[in-house]
DNA sequence: AACACCGTTCACAATTTCGTGAAAGGCGCG
DNA sequence: CGCGCCTTTCACGAAATTGTGAACGGTGTT
């Protein structure tokens, strides 16, 4: 029956886009959460923006944008392979999230510089200069616990890896 | 002198605009960004509707939808005190972001059963579906360890904040 | 050296989102 | 019980965003 190919690719762009409308309520563009939920859902490891449009039935120009952003954020990685003329976009699926986790990050501690900006401005002896700290205290510390969470991640990682092939083949 | 009012005005406006936009990357809409900083940095503890729109010099109807958004989040707490006929919107500083964080988690967790049926859908047995399971791995992983880092966060906060008075009168 | 192919950029049309003004709804006060 | 104030809701105009089609640029091929 050819395992129906084409109900296969239609459940995979079901996926595609309720995992696209989550990003995209994290703060994500359309376009750009498309296209890495479709690289991330199918198989391949690599494609050109010919393959992403294809494959997500969209126009080669709009692949242009998102592609750039994604790798901008460090979800995709862009390579060169030699005699070709075509760009691949590359999912380093090892470091993707501790990649992507680490420039949101940097928003992080943009919130903290605009808050000591505004802490300044108003002053310590005001309410409003006072939450303004706390609120900075709690951008800080969350950056650093979250960018302590990344860096463990790839042990983490290896470790829940390791658990889900031992409950799939459980040796003792 | 009467330390112009109205440059302070200007500067604290000037600031609720740089700190909205920080919010509005990280996913906010316009309106409750702006609301959100300008009730954390002016002075006072609660606000009525119409003293947030006139603080803000945005019309009435704006404000609305903003609270309303904020209140679900957790940001704003909704009082009524009796005698009055206005809602006031109160800054429960203590827990503010604590409540903020928790809410947010809940997005985090939504990608996990997001994620779950897409494995389920693909199966393990593909690339595509082993990616998603790392990403559902990730995703879990950050929502306990940030669920953790929230817990800390009152402990945490009260030792910066004596941390900060400490330095503003060292004693020894 | 001309061709063919692929990705990017540009300008446009369509959709969505945003904030305002006007009308409606509640609630306390006279 | 009616009036007045404040908030909310609704419909509209404006502005920003999105994705497409067409032209452009670069690169390998014949």
């Amino acid at each position: 029956m050819d395992s129906d190919v084409d109900g296969e690719r239609i459940a995979l762009l079901r996926f595609v886009e309720r995992f696209a409308l989550a990003l995209r309520e994290a703060g994500m563009a359309p376009m750009p959460a498309r296209v890495i939920a479709f690289a991330l859902a199918d198989d391949a490891d690599r494609y050109t923006a010919g393959e992403l449009a294809r494959g997500l039935g969209v126009s080669p120009a709009a692949i242009s944008g998102a592609v750039r952003y994604l790798v901008h954020v460090g979800l995709l990685l862009r390579e060169r392979e030699p005699g070709t003329r075509s760009d691949l976009y590359v999912l380093d699926d090892r470091d993707l999230w501790s990649r992507y986790m680490t420039a949101e990050l940097a928003l992080l501690q943009r919130f903290v510089q605009i808050l000591d900006g505004g802490i300044e401005a108003i002053g310590l002896d005001r309410p409003g200069g006072r939450r303004l700290a706390e609120t900075r205290d709690f951008m800080a510390f969350l950056d650093e616990e979250m960018g302590e969470a990344v860096r463990r991640w790839p042990a983490e990682r290896d470790r829940r890896a390791a658990a889900r092939s031992a409950e799939a083949s459980p040796a003792g």
